[in-house]
DNA sequence: ATTCTCGTACGATCCTTGTCAAACAATTTC
DNA sequence: GAAATTGTTTGACAAGGATCGTACGAGAAT
């Protein structure tokens, strides 16, 4: 029957919302889970130069199924990015955007502070 | 009778924490809701210079109960300071002291971003 | 084509926690 | 001393959300 969508991703991926549309909250809920901030804490500190970290390659005490509701939470709260690649995923943080919306957040939250 | 303690506040006030014993994902849980985000808006935007705001004074969408646990986990978190006087209590931001552990975390919190 | 890998969707469960109401305690005020 | 003020404590309740297992779907590898 019609396929009036053009290239919709089969899997639900919502639009990732400008960041200058997401509150403090929302962020500050997203980063108030052990597990996510161990995501973002991973996709800070590595060679995520190219386009991120495969889900898979980054390693959580839960199952996969918990791990994608958590990248999830990240991406709607505007901190991660995601790029499809086959059947594979590669989330990265939306690093400099967070820099200029939120100073200090990141660098806040993956540890550097401190002396 | 023999009172062997000198002074201790009637109600439980536990000793408030060290900043440096403070992780991250503490604060940023205590600041990932609404209520206790308004708390710290106002401390932080108020007349505080004194000894901080008056609890009665703060105004907040619930009931005193509520209230009271949400002043309880702020402390906790080390991020408010509490003074008793009388039947009253005054609680104030320990603002130094944060932007030092957490620069820009409160500027953050109470919206000095986006130009 | 069959199988394997990677991630999603759904349903169920369980734990955390934000919330209130009511009873209580301490201090101030009359 | 009695009443009013201020905040705490406790118990109960509901909503949110973190978690898992299973089933599913789409590409990749064989």
């Amino acid at each position: 029957m019609g396929r009036a969508e053009k290239d919709p991703p089969r899997h639900g991926a919502e639009p990732p919302p400008e960041l200058a549309d997401i509150d403090v909250l929302t962020v500050l809920q997203a980063l108030s889970d052990p597990v996510r901030l161990e995501i973002v804490r991973q996709l800070a500190g590595c060679p995520d130069s190219a386009g991120g970290l495969a889900c898979g390659h980054i390693e959580l005490p839960v199952t996969k199924s918990t791990a994608t509701h958590h990248f999830k939470t990240l991406m709607a709260a505007g901190i991660t990015h995601e790029r499809e690649e086959g059947t594979r995923k590669f989330v990265s943080l939306r690093r400099c955007e967070l820099d200029e919306r939120f100073p200090g957040l990141v660098d806040l939250v993956v540890g550097k502070s401190r002396s």
